[in-house]
RNA sequence: GGGCCGGUAGCUCAGGUGGUAGAGCAUUUGACUUUUAAUCAAAGGGUCGCGGGUUCGAGUCCCGCCCGGCUCACCA
């Protein structure tokens, strides 16, 4: 090897001891030192006859299968021989003379494999001794049991894949860096198991949830992403713009109001499950950009939404854990059921400031203007809502009843036009839900529209735009509808007790991480 | 955006009141043909997030900035 690297004492006044890397400004680390030394290695693997990247490997099991059919056979019951070829990343190599082991993981699951000099052909054993924790490598060979009982495989060939270049996290802690993880996401699957079951368990909560909706005759579509008009939701929205139209669109906050136009054109049954993106704040629950589901059924109200919703959430629960029951934060939870509260009663039953108001007070604009100052009742009893009720509404609560000035889209309650036919899911502190009974009336709409557009006049960037092809829509005529939304991420949080929302989403929204200096290195090895 | 906490070797972490950086894993060399956090012996590896300041001297104290976490505000 051509490569000494020695140390430039120039501090002293003394040059490098042996030689000097010919090339400037690179950093003598221990990063570049073993990314040098793997990757000279390549070369030596490739003389011995070895693609250094590999090719197709056909294995006879995967690790998983291996586990699962052999998982609990004695060492007798391997007899006859079974040969098996399998392939994955070598986790920890334990070398010992002129025999060694090394677990492999693949699928999420591990197994080691033994490799003794005089069991394989040379090739493979010269090989054996150049992997580096992270290579990827096939292994054909035999089942068997080690002296501590340990399934393994007696390998009598072994092929190289991939090389890694990079040094693995380290095998007992693991990759713990929180912000190493969400950049590296990769990084954190290898080196955290746990964090691949929630991923899968994430997978199956939307599948479950397909699977469900089309059992009871939902059909699946994809609407814009991008919006000329923006509407769905109270919030703001990214812009972006395309240059043959010459024309700004918005990242869509919400996909309502094109779900509606399918009701409209006779989609009765109807789901997306897709992006949504809003230009706020990031916090534990919040990523600018989360998936939702968001489903519509013609000829049902909210009620009919709030029955559906709990045998979805009952059965996604036991879809993804088995059970209906799940912890979060150190505290127990079900789906078994959901409770059900008015806003109003809600209110009453966690008032905890002296006398109860009454359910009639809570109605009262004087009586809340006193005990909120936001503008008008409505705003005043969502206001008086989540301060009072929220924080104690931990068990999944159905909480309906809502002020119509809060929901714009929602049709009036036909005995009290002051409130609207809607409720929110709430579990664990957190909205999962939302649903009401869809405004069809088209007059109506346009009205509420219009208030939305004297709000954004006033400032709130987060007021509906009018929306007119929407109207005209709705003037075609759309049967009484009922529709969803239901925060995946959120939902994955509580499935999979996961703390923050950065944990269900694979690449949560960072800051860019700035130059790498992995590139200098590359470049000057070539 | 505000408050609090953090950034030290590839990874996981130590570094009272300022005195020029340590451990384990990983890496390299040697020993070892059923180990499993393998073991034993030795070695190498650090712009202590970045930039200023105070000081004879800063990982440590002060200021600014960057990145991240938690939290409050806003939202789902």
């Amino acid at each position: 090897m051509l490569f000494v690297i020695g140390r430039n004492n120039d501090r002293e006044g003394v040059q490098g001891s042996i030689i000097i890397l010919s090339f400037k400004e690179i950093r003598l680390s221990l990063e570049y030192e073993l990314l040098t030394q793997r990757y000279h290695r390549i070369r030596e693997i490739e003389a011995l006859g070895f693609k250094s990247y590999g090719q197709r490997f056909d294995f006879t099991h995967t690790l998983a299968q291996i586990v699962e059919q052999y998982g609990d056979k004695t060492a007798e019951q391997l007899e006859p021989r079974v040969e098996v070829k399998v392939c994955g990343r070598i986790q920890t190599i334990r070398r010992m003379g002129k025999a060694g082991f090394a677990h492999l993981l693949q699928g999420g699951e591990k197994l080691q494999i033994y490799v003794r000099k005089d069991a394989v052909d040379e090739k493979s054993y010269a090989l054996y001794q150049l992997l580096d924790i992270g290579d990827i490598v096939g292994a054909s060979g035999y089942l068997f049991r080690t002296r501590t009982g340990e399934l393994s495989v007696h390998v009598e060939q072994l092929t190289f894949l991939a090389k890694t270049l990079l040094s693995m996290p380290e095998k007992w802690h693991g990759l713990e860096d929180v912000e190493t993880r969400y950049r590296q996401r990769y990084l954190d699957l290898i080196a955290n198991p746990e964090v691949r079951k929630t991923f899968y368990k994430r997978a199956k909560i939307i599948s479950s949830f397909r699977r469900q909706l089309e059992d009871r005759g939902f059909v699946e579509v994809e609407t814009p992403m991008m919006q000329p008009i923006f509407g769905g939701a109270a919030a703001k929205p990214f812009v972006t713009h395309h240059n043959t139209l010459d024309i700004d669109l918005y990242l869509r906050i919400a996909p309502e109001l094109y779900l509606k136009r399918l009701v409209v054109g006779g989609l009765d049954r109807v789901y997306e499950i897709n992006r949504n993106f809003r230009n706020e704040g990031i916090s534990t629950k919040h990523n600018p950009e989360f998936t939702m589901l968001e489903f519509y059924q013609a000829y049902t109200d909210y009620r009919g939404l709030m029955d559906l919703s709990e045998e979805l959430l009952r059965q996604t629960a036991i879809d993804v854990n088995g059970t209906t029951e799940f912890e979060f934060d150190g505290r127990k939870y079900d789906f078994a059921r959901l409770r059900r509260f008015t806003m109003r009663e809600a209110i009453v039953e966690f008032w905890r400031a002296g006398d109860k108001p009454t359910l009639d007070q809570l109605m009262d604009p004087e009586w809340l203007s006193r005990h909120s100052s936001k503008a008008t009742a409505g705003e005043a009893l969502v206001d008086l809502f989540e301060r009072v009720a929220e924080p104690h509404l931990l068990d999944p609560t159905i909480v309906y009843e809502f002020p119509v000035e809060v929901s714009p889209l929602a049709k009036n309650n036909p005995d009290d036009p002051r409130f609207a036919d809607r409720f929110e899911i709430l579990v664990a502190g957190m909205e999962i839900g939302n649903a009401y009974t869809e405004l069809n009336d088209p007059q109506e709409q346009r009205r509420r529209f219009e208030i939305q557009l004297a709000m954004r006049e006033r400032g709130n960037e987060e007021a509906h735009q009018m929306d007119e092809d929407y109207i005209r829509a709705l003037c075609y005529g759309m049967p009484p509808t009922a529709g969803e939304g239901i925060g995946i991420d959120r939902l994955t949080m509580l499935l999979t007790g996961s703390k923050s929302i950065r944990d269900v989403i694979l690449f949560p929204l960072l800051r860019p991480e700035g130059e790498i200096g992995l590139l200098k290195q590359l470049r000057s090895l070539e």
